[in-house]
DNA sequence: CAAACACGTAAGTCATCACTTACGGTAAGT
DNA sequence: ACTTACCGTAAGTGATGACTTACGTGTTTG
């Protein structure tokens, strides 16, 4: 359910980039707004959507809101991603099945 | 620069749904179109966006066209997100170091 | 050669979404 | 207490994109 969130969040760019800043180094909204050229509530706003994709975690310290990367939404896409490797192992094996059929 | 046109495309649900079809199994555009709940037209559109990001490949056979699965756009959606990983550690390790400072 | 099939593309419509400004609420500083 | 700083939310706007119908192209069949 949550794989779902978590790919729509990335898909857009500031948002990843947002996304990307968090990652490297946990930060405020006001910091991350700087890093970015749209303005701070906007910046609220992609940090909510990261939030409910849980791609984010944040931590409220004082009259500051730390944002923190969150591997859930991560591990989440990345399950969701393993499936189709099997896929194209089992399509390969049926393709070289096929092949030996002579 | 692939793996952002990979998320763009997997961001669609109906999207999602034709290129999880495609991964199940080889089919052609009319055969995807009778399981999703668009048009055929629609469904031709969604193919584009999804060979775009690589994420599928094409294989005309007569007058029909096979799409099939395509690894490179999982790939390269993996390999960004394996840089998190990186970034989970590193702020994991400098957590640690932070505690043991006492 | 004509008819039918499979598909891609063009054009237009409607909804979603990213962004802005304006506002309210809480925490720190003087 | 009053001001300043940090932040989330509401409301409104413009643009992107998902979908439809209509049409054109290439391929098989009778």
């Amino acid at each position: 359910m949550t794989y779902q969130n978590a790919l729509i969040a990335l898909a857009d760019p500031t948002r990843r980039s947002v996304f990307e800043a968090v990652a490297q180094q946990p930060s405020s909204v006001a910091s991350l707004a700087k890093s970015v050229p749209v303005s701070r509530p906007a910046v609220s706003q992609h940090l909510k959507v990261l939030q409910d994709a849980q791609l984010v975690s944040v931590t409220t310290a004082g009259r500051q809101r730390i944002y923190s990367l969150n591997t859930a939404g991560l591990e989440a896409i990345r399950t969701y991603l393993n499936q189709f490797w099997d896929d194209a192992l089992g399509a390969y094996a049926a393709e070289v099945h096929r092949q030996t059929q002579t």
